[in-house]
DNA sequence: TCGCTTCCGTGCGTTAGCGTACATGGCATG
DNA sequence: CATGCCATGTACGCTAACGCACGGAAGCGA
């Protein structure tokens, strides 16, 4: 069983065989991250990717103008980073706490050096990277043609489904970059979704009252992703 | 050089060394990719993998109600299928081909093994996957904060340079579709380039005037997926 | 040559989301 | 308790894109 603070928390380095698992251990450091806390900066070169426990990283992608859009959301079943064992070093977009909390992060030489003797570790990461494309893609096709209530949707559930309480510390200007929108916009629509008594909104705090209640509002796109990291992530070798 | 018809002139399979290209080659099968063909289909299990020589694929992401949009484009540049080296197998987006020409596809299978060799095919194929990743990213964040005139652009231009040509067969109703906008503000948008002088359609055939003209009123996300193209698809080896 | 289909242009009214401005009420800080 | 900032709510005009409908023209096949 984990203890409170175990690296194996996260989904990745959980399903990973004993022997790999030994050799990466020693070199897993535990951090904080804090809200806000940027993890990958666009176009810098990362020492450390980040195995998250429980906090939550969004990727973002933000133009010149500082416009920006949430690409892809991390948490437990994930790695921030994945560039650095692709082999591009570093990444146009950025990589921002959204919900602060534990993580493990390891040097990038070390990853790498684990990844490149085809093990298991290989086969989980590429397996998540395939998972995490499909967000984007899926992100994308939201972005273009569902209403910005759905999105908040999606976007509520996918946070959760990645928390372990029922709470999020997020105010709507932060939801509002995510989401590419205005803030204004995300005060109607949770205004929405607080009037049918599905959510509490108090300063910065979002309570989920009523999850299946958000689920029948939200769009096919939350349900396409979920599907796929299930189906991806289960961790059945074939060999 | 290459004769007319040679996979190499695929860049991922002229960056191969000889003895690993030679291993390829024999089962290298030319096919001649036909406009709309569908190469991959949701869910589908793909056989295949295709390394387009002078054929452009879109990789389309379809929701329930038919509606789509265009995630990535794919030319000689590129490769589609890479969830059969991610490990997916499946996925839940499309292939279509969105410009008729020459391929060369090889069995998954095959693929597979030489990938898992940890050999230049796996360093290719990766960056190759790295710079799809952000080519997705900068798409999703054009359908969210830049208008239809920039996005045709956009879209014209990433066309072109995976064309040898300066003229592209391709109707409004398609690009619609691509661009998951109507075909009405497609009309519109391309009118306002004709009438600048930039480009010239006649039922089905776009010609490009004024390849200046279009980058003059391109949004930043040609040019910053063009950079990391470029970057990533360079090709020097590090040993 | 006729007829049909495909492709493109255009003109509505409608709407979601934008930009801006401003009001209110918590909460912290002094 | 006073001050001030921050998070949220609200209002209003504006615009890009939508859905729908129609018209015309180019090409193709009989």
């Amino acid at each position: 069983m984990a203890s409170q603070h175990d690296p194996r928390q996260n989904h990745l380095l959980a399903a990973l065989p004993r022997d790999e698992y030994q050799r990466l251990a020693p070199h897993l450091e535990r951090v904080e991250l804090t809200l806000g806390e940027s993890l990958v900066e666009s176009g810098k070169v990362m020492r450390h990717v980040y195995f998250p426990t429980d906090s939550i990283v969004s990727l973002l992608c933000v133009m010149e103008d500082g416009d920006s859009t949430e690409i892809a959301v991390v948490g437990a079943e994930g790695i921030v980073g994945i560039s650095l064992f692709m082999g591009g070093e570093t990444t146009p977009g950025r990589a921002v706490v959204q919900s602060a909390g534990g993580a493990y992060r390891l040097k990038g030489q070390l990853l790498k050096d684990e990844f490149d003797r085809a093990s298991t570790l290989q086969y989980l990461l590429l397996r998540y990277t395939q998972a995490l494309i499909t967000q984007m893609a899926q992100t994308a096709v939201c972005n273009r043609h569902h209403s910005l209530d759905q999105q908040l949707c999606r976007w509520l559930l996918l946070s959760l489904d990645r928390l372990p309480s029922h709470e999020l510390v997020m105010t709507q200007e932060l939801i509002a970059n995510m989401l590419g929108v205005r803030r204004e916009g995300v005060t109607e629509s949770a205004g929405k979704l607080q009037k049918a008594g599905l959510i509490a909104y108090h300063r910065g705090r979002i309570s989920i009252l009523d999850r299946p209640g958000l689920e029948a509002r939200v769009c096919e796109c939350y349900a396409v992703v979920k599907k796929e990291y299930d189906r991806l992530l289960s961790y059945q070798r074939p060999g």
